[in-house]
DNA sequence: TCAATTTTAATAAATATTATCAAAAAATAA
DNA sequence: TTATTTTTTGATAATATTTATTAAAATTGA
């Protein structure tokens, strides 16, 4: 069980002007735990220990942070949007199996070349497969 | 104009042991017409030539046509899903200012070094920033 | 503590997607 | 061509998802 650093999760609130909020800590505190959720993992996870946080609650902050650059919206092939606190860019590996996602540290100056700087904003990667796990249980059968 | 080359729509289908229908016929037009559309801009040039569609029709004949690898799936930030016929591989640059979506012809196999051949299946890559006609746009005020 | 401002919870409303099913159309065989 | 089988369509009901509304509660700074 990992400890949370709340102070460090109000800091990111404050750098935005946004209220510092229980249900907004809570929400932040999972997505940092967990990694890649989606609305409704983030709903049934909050409801353990939170039981009254109103969905509406919860989309509304999610469309906020993500408006603040404070979470980083990821589309992904078949499955509900996830959302992820900001980082330096990082692609994702997506297994097609189990649907696990997995950050990847792949540096893609390679295929930014030729690119004007200035007009690239962002980038997303995603690579779908099947994950290691997934190989072996394969292998088993 | 283009003309469409209905036998070559039909042979598509007719590989996927898909009826032809000129419901599918006319979305497969539309799509190979403007490239990237999702499911209201197909609506939308669908009843100007066709208004009795079903719009249920067309989700399905999406969906079906996604399940079969005759269309290609593209989940971009804050719009809504887009559909190409399935091509080879190639990432996409998206605008964030007119929404534009182009196709980038990128070799990546500078970012799949190191990963087994085996464990992956795709790939998606999108680079967002300001296409040249917004950039000039920008320039003139 | 007080007051201004923002946020929350509940839920209504709006959107978006999928399911159902009888009728129509497509493919195939006779 | 016609009959038969199978698939697809259109209409719309049912679900699912997301956004809007608003009074009450919470946050924050003075
Ligand atoms: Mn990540
Ligand atoms: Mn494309
Ligand atoms: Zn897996
Ligand atoms: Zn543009």
């Amino acid at each position: 069980m990992e400890v949370i650093d709340y102070a460090y999760l109000e800091s990111i609130l404050n750098k935005k002007n946004l209220k510092v909020t229980p249900q907004r800590l809570h929400i932040l505190s999972l997505i940092k735990q967990f990694g890649h959720m989606d609305i409704d993992e983030l709903y049934l996870q909050i409801k353990k220990n939170y039981p009254y946080m109103s969905l509406a609650t919860i989309y509304k902050n999610i469309s906020v942070m993500v408006e603040n650059g404070i979470l980083n919206e990821i589309k992904i092939a078949q499955q509900k949007t996830k959302y992820e606190l900001l980082a330096d860019f990082h692609a994702h590996f997506i297994c097609t199996n189990c649907k696990k996602i997995e950050d990847l540290d792949i540096d893609i100056s390679c295929i930014l070349k030729g690119f004007d700087q200035a007009s690239v904003q962002s980038v997303q990667l995603q690579i779908y497969g099947i994950c290691n796990a997934c190989q072996k249980k394969k292998n088993l059968i």
